[in-house]
This record gives structure tokens, sequence and C-alpha cells, in this order.
DNA sequence: CGAACCATTGACGGGGCTCAAATTGTGTGG
DNA sequence: CCACACAATTTGAGCCCCGTCAATGGTTCG
């Protein structure tokens, strides 16, 4: 039903009947700092997709880049037997199509979880434009270089967190994600399937569903079915695990403040 | 050790006592098209590190990428604990450092594994000169994206492969690597311990231990502490285990050619 | 209103983590 | 160059987390 969703689209106007976005409503949506550009006149088109509607698939012909202004996806890479990997749940200020420069094709899928309206970026377009706007330029090196650094850390907790950090981390990610769009950090609809949360953090649905159960039965949060409620953040945040342990390094004096107080004992101690 | 090791640089020639690389040199690197730039006079410097040495930390002020001209090196993330999560064990013709254009610090720490030849690639100089040099700018996007790519392709191993067929892909990997550097695919020695390649592949270092010596037993490969012997290329490449299986998407008609023949049929059943 | 799809929960087993010890390799100082 | 300390690797035993299989009830949508 999506009824917490909004459909005003703050950012966009109205011309020749569709949305346009000039290149401040862009920056202001990917969290940069707005760029003086001159041509103010440069305006981005918006594209509106319905729910289960693919945005782009693995193999097109790049030539956009897209930047999500209101809707939820899913990003996925599909394996040789069809298995789905969900690789991102881009929202709001996301980039997408990154992954299409090398090779001028789409290496990923990306999948609209509810109805969308992105913002088309014409690569040529930008990479031109770039060339005579160094801000520009440096935007979207620094756009993609987040991209990076936000893989790598996804990379981290796959290889280093419990079921049970992974799913908390989601939460809390989720959490901090919706405050940031405006709507309620505490309450908020998940917009996406046990098995593509599974997915996206290596685990199977059943394991996400005890999970989220197990959450609900000692208070962190509150459960019903898509609707998630936080009631404990911190006890959420705190809440790790390292299951490859022993794998601290013989350099104790790294960790930037050893201020990791002591831990939410996990779920099993309970 | 490092015996297999050459102690020639194919690129750089000698100046003021110093390595440098010219602009195609550095693309022949990276494995992109060489790029027809007038300034041939444009070079990059060399430095080296030895074994344990850092190349970057985590936090130090970003203004340099780095190409590996020769040398084995790891780079890792370092959490609240002190832990290492190794991200990658850059080689000939990687690129390292793209994770600090954003913030301008590192994200991430690069340490030698063994001594290494280094290109240095100041990030400044090379987005002046992108501006007038659209090949150059391109292949800038280019690179940045194949990494992106190459992240999301770890992210999908991580979520959804099993130990056994993590350790088979990555010795795959490595000898494709060390095939493209010119050594042989079929012999090489490891530059990293188990510690480091549990690590990057999301596991404990007894099982990487125990999978490699289940390998050796079964005659896909052999195993002398470092030394690395493959003996079936073939079915360590086919060897794969979906433990989130049931992910199988209800898109059967996707999977680019189903062709994925009978697999071998794991370990376990041996 | 029925047919998918989705979520929850239980029972069970095994893959991989933990703890432990023995062996071998590696680096450093005398 | 050798001896010693330490790091790395291997292997075993045990167990627990989480994947697998299965059944039920709820939800959605044509």
């Amino acid at each position: 039903m999506l009824s917490t969703q909004p459909v005003s689209h703050e950012a966009g106007r109205q011309r020749q009947g569709r949305l346009w976005s000039n290149l401040k409503e862009v920056c202001d949506l990917l969290h940069l700092p707005p760029i003086s550009i001159n041509s103010e006149e440069l305006l981005f088109q918006h594209v509106q997709f319905k729910t289960g509607q693919r945005v782009h698939t693995i193999g097109q012909p790049f030539d956009m880049l897209y930047v999500v202004n209101s809707g939820f996806l899913k990003t996925v890479l599909i394996d040789e037997f069809g298995n789905e990997q969900v690789l991102a749940f881009p929202m709001k200020g996301d980039l997408m199509g990154v992954d299409g420069i090398h090779n001028k094709t789409y290496s990923s899928e990306a999948v609209a979880l509810s109805d969308c309206d992105l913002v088309l970026l014409p690569f040529k377009k930008l990479t031109t434009l770039g060339r005579t706007h160094v801000e520009l330029e440096n935007m979207m090196y620094g756009v993609m270089s987040r991209e990076l650094v936000r893989e790598q850390a996804m990379i981290g907790m796959l290889g280093a967190l419990s079921a049970e950090a992974r799913v908390a981390r989601f939460l809390v990610t989720l959490s901090d994600r919706f405050s940031q769009m405006g709507y309620s950090s505490k309450l908020f609809n998940l917009r996406m399937t046990r098995h593509e949360i599974g997915s996206y953090l290596g685990l199977t649905l059943e394991t996400v569903s005890r999970t989220l159960s197990a959450f609900n039965e000692i208070g962190l949060i509150s459960v019903d079915q898509r609707t998630i409620g936080i009631k404990d953040v911190d006890a959420l945040k705190s809440l790790r695990r390292l299951p490859p342990s022993r794998t601290r390094s013989k350099l104790p004096a790294r960790a930037k403040a050893a201020a990791a107080e002591a831990q939410v004992p996990l779920l099993a101690t309970l």
C-alpha cells in the first residue's frame, strides 16, 4: 500500500508535461555541496517507474546514470543459475548505474520495489559538462568513490559479522536513511521481502525472519509483517559478534578508541 | 624468499636516479587501450616499498592514486576492535587509493606483502590533465567503475558461496592473475598467510587450511606451505555450492545459458 | 474467491567456528 | 652460523549457528 510514501516531489518542476530538475537540485539530492554553475537552464529529465518495473537490465547498453528522487528499488546480480544476489536497496538520494561505465553495459539490474521517480543523468552530457566545470567533475569522482567506500563497508560486514549483527546493522542503517528522508526513524515499513533482505545480507529468509522475531521478543524492536518499530537503537547499534574472531590484529594500539564498551551479551545468553 | 619474483621492471626508465613511467606505460599496466596523448614528456614517478611497509593508512590525507608495477600487497579495513578485514590483494596492474577521493582521506590501509614498486599518480594532476584529454578522463571513470564491478562480484561471492567454493574461486583467480603477469598459472607461491586469506574470504584460517588440505587429498591441487600447484582447474572452476539456495529467482528464462552442466558433486560426497 | 506469494515457526543436521596442541617455518641476536 | 623465540600451518575434537526441509496461516491481487 505504500501508505507512508509521499506523493510530492520536492525537487523537480513541471515543464512540457514532465518533471525536470536543475543541477542544484540534483546536488541536493546527492547530499553534495551545490555547484555554482552558470547554466541555470541545465535541466535533467525525470522518469517514473511502477512497482516491479526494471530500470535497466544486465548487458543493456549503458548511457545513463540515475538518481533516486522518490521510491525504493533493489539492484541485483544474476548468477549462472538464475539466482538473484541483492547488492543494494537504493532510495532517495542514491546513485545507480555507475557499474555500467566500465564495459559500456550495465553489470547489474535495477528493479523498482515501489513506484519510483528517478532523475536521468546522461553520462556523456555529464562528462562533457564536467570538462568545463571543475566542481561537477569533482562531484562525479566523489560520488563514484563514495559508492566504492560503501561497498567496501558491505564486504567488511559480510566477512566479519554474525547473522544477528547483520540484521541489526541493516535495521539501524534503514532507520538512519528514513530519518534523513524526513520519515520517522522509529517506525517504518520495509519495502522488500525477507527473501531479498536475506540475499542482501548473505542469509536465508528464515534466518532473517527468526532474527527479527528474536529482536522483537527481547524488546529491541516491534515486528508486524513489514512494519518495523525501533525500540532500542543503541542496543541494535552495539550488537556485534565476531564469528571469524581471533582475527584480531597484533597491533592493539590501533583501534582509534578501544572505546568499545561492554557489548550486548548477544541473544544466545538470554 | 620471493624466489619467483622478477627483479626487472619492464615499465619504467631511469631518470634522476629513480624510475619513471609515461602515460602509455601506465595504460599498459592497467590493461587499458593506450592513450594517444601529445605530452610524451608526461612522466610519473615510481616509489619502492619494502615488505611490511604501509603505502597509505586510514585517515591519511588523500592526494595520490597508486598503480602496482611489481610486488604484492593487501588492502584492509580496521574495525573498532582493531580487527583487520582484508579487502583485496592488489598486484601488478591494480589501482589503489580510489577510496580516498571521497572525504579526501583514505578509508583503507595498503600494506606491502613483498617488496613493491608502485607508480605514483597525483590525483590533481590526473584530473587537470583529463580536462583537456577526453581519453584520459574516460580512462579514469572506466577504472573506477571497474573497481566497483569487482567489488560487486566480491559481495556476490561472500553472500552466496560456500567455503569450498570461495577457496576454489580464490585459487582460480590467483592462477589467472599469475598467468596474466607471465608467471606459471600451474605453480605459484601465495604471498599472504592463511589468516589473511580467511579474512579476505570471510572464513577462519583453520577452514582455509582444511579446505586446501581437502583439495590436495582429492587431487585438485598440491599444497606445500605457501606453494600451490593447480592440478585440475576445471574442477576448481565448476566447484560451487549455494548455501543460501532456494534463492532462485522465479524468472527461469533469465540465465543467459542454463549451460551450467552437471557440477562437481562437491567434496562432501567423496 | 482462489492462487500465488509472503511470513512465521519447528525440527533437524551439518558446515564451519572455537579451542587446543603439535609441528614446522621464520627472523633475530649472540 | 646457530639457537631461540615467535609466527604460521596443520590437524583433531566438539559444538553451535544457521541452512535445510516442512507445515501453517496471512496477505495480495487478478
